[in-house]
RNA sequence: CGAGCUGGCCGGGCGACCGCGUCGGCGUCCCGUCCUCCACGAGGCACGGGGCGUCGCCGAGGAAAGUCCGGACUCCACAGGGCAGGGUGGUUGCUAACGGCAACCCGGGGUGACCCGCGGGACAGUGCCACAGAAAGCAGACCGCCCGGCAGCCGCCGGGUAAGGGUGAAAGGGUGGUGUAAGAGACCACCAGCACCCCGGGUGACCGGGGUGGCUCGGUAAACCCCACCCGGAGCAAGGCCAAGAGGGCGCCACACGUGGUGCCUGCGCAGGCGUUCGAGGGUUGCCCGCCCGAUGCCUGCGGGUAGGCCGCACGAGCCUGCCGGCGACGGCAGGCCUAGAUGGAUGGUCGCCGAACGGGAGCGCCGCAAGGCCCCCGGGAACAGAAUCCGGCUUACAGGCCAGCUCGUCCG
């Protein structure tokens, strides 16, 4: 699991994100994006709804990217899902602190990412995180050129 | 040494860096309760909860799988009767229970160790037995054989015959004899089989022996069916607590005219229907009867809303070791241990090294009559598969490896 301020776990901000969201599609993913100003009266909402003392007071405005996964049974079985899951939510969580905070983001996985090691995937996801223009221009490198 | 049988166990290893979850320790911050004081606040070596940081322990499987059985647990029901329905099927045990397991019996297979069996009943009844064949269930004359008649040489008609041929998964006891025109359990002897009776053994399935009988009476129950035994319903999205939904409508009063106070009605709205001593509707596994609950209303249709947190939730038919009882499944006693608990779902990612299977090659080094194996080099890179309330099983998938016992064959002693 990503940190549990890093994650995406109700189910009405997946629909959220996936439907109203922008996208980027390459070979083994799909990208959808939605930035803070789009979701935070959602998150108004919720902070101020019930107990607004139990939600961190920094969780409207500072904090990571919330990033949710998506791996369908088209992908293969349990095992093969599983290990995909593990592959990006590494290759994710090595891009959190390069991406822009109030970033609600869902990665969904395609059929041929089952055969993909993580240096395809990483490389995936960057074309279509640039495709987006929610990376960085002038960090060409991003940490995870350490491990690539 | 070779071939095999059975049972049990394991199911990639090591390291570096980065990361996740539960629990615990420490530090820090915040909140609540309580207490104290110089009291719109502050403090506390009190209690509880949470965030962050850091350290430590632990963290997928033999099948976690299919969800096919059986239970624990939870809620509902418990008033029964009849008819339906489902399941199981040798015996005796084991077990919380089972459709599971063990031992044994019976039948079949194997030289053997062993293996396989959805293993009650076909004189309670009904049905079915394709194709082939003359005939497939109160059997049956196609060829053949025999007798008689006609015809006279081929043959035709009538009758007898199940010993022979042919068909078939199966043709209704087998062998030998008596007998006959030819034959036939028509009769006889032995054998097989069936029914009944007696004796002996075994808890029992059943086994062994003897006698009598008519001479023989097919298969199929995973066809209906019969017999015996068993079976309430739903399921952890069970169920419990909290939060939320959550406010709305009508009337009255007050005034700084939009708010406040108060009374009644309503647990989403709209529409339609039914009903409260002549009872709507619900429960009782299905149906009928009966019984119970029952108006704080109930039912149907359309549209809408909700699924956030905590508990359940991991000490249990638990695991390991030893001893005892038992052929065994298993049981008893003693000691020790605590061993995953996620919830958009942790148990991992990347890299390096070692590496089994498998593929290729050379030497003429070792073993061997030989096929081949060992050694050496290169390539290659680890099967099936991921907990979701928990146990006991079954079934299915699975690269490869290890251990023990046993059988058969060959050689040596």
């Amino acid at each position: 699991m990503l940190p549990a301020a890093a994650r995406l776990t109700r189910g009405q901000d997946f629909a959220l994100v996936v439907r109203r969201g922008r996208r980027a599609g390459r070979a083994r993913l799909v990208l959808h994006a939605m930035r803070g100003d789009a979701v935070a009266p959602e998150r108004e909402r919720r902070a101020e709804g019930h107990g607004a003392e139990q939600t961190s007071p920094t969780r409207a405005g500072l904090g990571p990217a919330r990033v949710g996964f998506v791996v369908s049974k088209a992908v293969g079985g349990s095992v093969v899902r599983h290990g995909v899951l593990r592959r990006l939510r590494h290759v994710v969580r090595d891009r959190l602190p390069v991406l822009p905070a109030d970033l609600e983001l869902v990665v969904r996985a395609l059929p041929p990412a089952a055969e993909a090691t993580s240096a395809e995937l990483a490389a995936d996801l960057d074309a279509a995180l640039r495709r987006l223009r929610l990376l960085p221009e002038d960090s060409p490198r991003d940490p995870a050129a350490g491990v690539a």
